[in-house]
Formats: C-alpha cells, sequence, structure tokens
DNA sequence: CGTAACCTTCACGTAAACGTTAACCTTCTG
DNA sequence: CAGAAGGTTAACGTTTACGTGAAGGTTACG
C-alpha cells in the first residue's frame, strides 16, 4: 500500500501538547490526566517519546467537560454518563461514515442523536430546577419589596426604581 | 407568676429534633450537623440536655440548601457566601423590626432586599451559563438531523418526527 | 424508674477531584 | 550535543463533604 499518511484527514494535524491544552481550556494538566484516567477522553495521539497529543476536537471535549463540571455543576461520574462512549466511538464512526452503506451510516447518526437527546434532556431537567429556585427567589424579592413599600407609607411612596422582568 | 410559657411568641414552638428534620428535608443528621459546623446555620434552640431543635425557618433554609446543592450544584462554601448572614441575622433584625423606628427597618429590608438581588444574580448567571449549553447541546443535534436528511436522499425523505422547541 | 430510642461530642474513615513531589525520559534550542 | 524546558508514570498528600462508630448523656414510655 502506498505509505498511507497516518490518520491523514480533514484537518492539518495541528496537535497540541498537554501544557497548551492546559492553558486553552483553562483546566491543569494534572486535572486533564485525571479526566484520562477517568476514561472522559483519549487523547488524539501519542508522540514518539509518549507525549499527549490533542487535537481541536479533544480541546472541544475538554471545555465540554469543563463547563458540565463549573456551569452545570455534574460530578465527573455523571459526566461520563451524559458523554459516554460519544466521542470515543466517534472516530469509529467517522471511518464507518467513510466506507459503509447508507443504512450504517443512518444508525450511527440516530444513535448519536439519541445521546444528544438525552443530553438535552439532563440538562433541561436542571435548568427547570434552576428556573423554579430564580422564581422562588424573585418572589422573596417582591414580598420585600412590598414590604418596604408599607414601610414607606401606605400607597404612594416615592417608587425608587422598577425592576420587571 | 402565671406560669409563662417558655419562648412564647409568634410561633407555638413547634420544634422538631434532628431525626425528624433529616426525615423531612432529605438530608442525613450529619450533614445537618456538619452544615453547622460550617456555620451555614443555628438549630433555633436547644433543649435541656443541649438537643438541637429546629423550627419551620430552619427547615426551609436546610430545603434551599440542598436546592443549592443539588439542583444548582454549588460547593458549601459558595452557599455560604450566598446564605452570608442573611437568616443568620435575620433573628436579629425581627427584634430590631418590633422594637425600633421606620428607618432602621427600612434599612434592613433594603439589605435584605439587596442579599436577595445578588442570588438572584447568581443564579441568572449559572442559569445563562447552562442555557448555552442547551442551545450548543441543540445545534449539534439539528447538525446530526440535517446530516441524516440528507441520507435520507436529498430534499424529500420521510420526516422522521418533526422535533421544534 | 428502668430502659429503649434518640441525642451529644469527638474522632477516625472514605470517595471524589485534584495538588505535589520524585525519579526519569523527550524535545527543542543555541 | 549539552542542557533547560517540558513530559511521563507512580505515589503520596489535601480538601470537601460527609459516613461510621465509640463513649456517654437525655427523653419518652410502660
Amino acid at each position: 500500500m502506498p505509505a498511507a499518511p497516518p490518520t491523514a484527514d480533514t484537518s492539518p494535524a495541528h496537535l497540541l501538547k498537554i501544557q497548551e491544552v492546559a492553558a486553552e481550556t483553562g483546566l491543569t494538566t494534572r486535572a486533564i490526566r485525571y479526566y484520562e484516567e477517568l476514561g472522559l477522553l483519549e487523547p488524539a495521539a501519542r508522540s514518539e517519546g509518549a507525549y499527549r497529543l490533542y487535537d481541536t476536537s479533544d480541546l472541544e471535549r475538554l471545555r465540554y467537560i469543563k463547563e458540565l463540571r463549573d456551569e452545570a455543576g455534574f460530578s465527573l461520574a455523571a459526566i461520563g454518563q451524559l458523554l459516554e462512549d460519544e466521542t470515543a466511538r466517534e472516530r469509529n464512526r467517522e471511518r464507518f461514515r467513510a466506507s459503509h452503506d447508507p443504512r450504517e451510516r443512518r444508525a450511527i447518526l440516530e444513535d448519536a442523536r439519541a445521546r444528544v437527546d438525552r443530553q438535552i434532556e439532563t440538562l433541561e431537567a436542571k435548568a427547570t430546577r434552576l428556573g423554579t429556585m430564580i422564581e422562588a427567589a424573585r418572589d422573596r424579592r417582591t414580598h420585600l419589596d412590598r414590604h418596604l413599600a408599607e414601610l414607606d407609607g401606605g400607597p404612594d411612596p416615592h417608587p425608587d426604581r422598577k425592576r420587571a422582568r
């Protein structure tokens, strides 16, 4: 076979070392290695001397993990569930997509879609609960505002600053 | 003197012991004591023999803490920030409100409002970031759907089930 | 008033999520 | 090609958020 470039695919193989990835994502190198230990991701490649090398999809994945951790407050275990094998098997799928028949492709895509759907559901559930909490907090504020109004002397005090959302 | 009930105040002094509170809130007794250790709350009273006794406001506070922990995913330290002294000093304030002048009352209420405002801001910030994530996930789904449509054969396959939000 | 059930304060144990250090190897640069 | 900068694995340390007794006081009940 004619010396195929190793996974020469879509990108110009712009790979980053772990420290660069850390700077880029705001994670520490330790955290990145730890996530790998937990099976949350695998570096796209290793150098000759076993240096971890990351591509852009790895970056995205790490940013996503960080978001799920920081913004959504999920545990790494939960994040593992959310990511499932998603991207882990995405590479396999890409190969499938490159060579096999449409029905296989379709199955793969639908599977991916189902996963995304589940992610969305989980996130929305969280958002809903958060929304409920925010509502409750707003109610408390309204309550306080009413008390303030009363205190200010009946029906027409000086309307501080109206705040409607 | 005619045997005054101890601390006969506004409520019928319906105080709960820690295990009852645990059952009521879904927390463990250990967690409740731990939150106290961290300064997140103080039981409304102690019995003769030093049993912790909680009133309804304690219950609310604990439920709120649990929500912040579970739904919003805040650390207990962050929750401490959010709660600040809020209810901790609310009791003092209630006394103030009962006896002092309106200007003092007003100041107290405005302070409380400011705290609630900050809580709302924090929660909304979180909600916004979560929303962004959900949007991103929806975009991915849309993308997958487009690919599926293409795969199904050009402009008019069989529209599986439409899913719009 | 005995005793079962519950409470108290230590105090040590644990899982999760990394931080830090050690000992050693790889890469890049002058 | 030396050697500073950065990477690797391995292993132990740390913080957070409790779990799990131990040793002993307190309450409620028959």
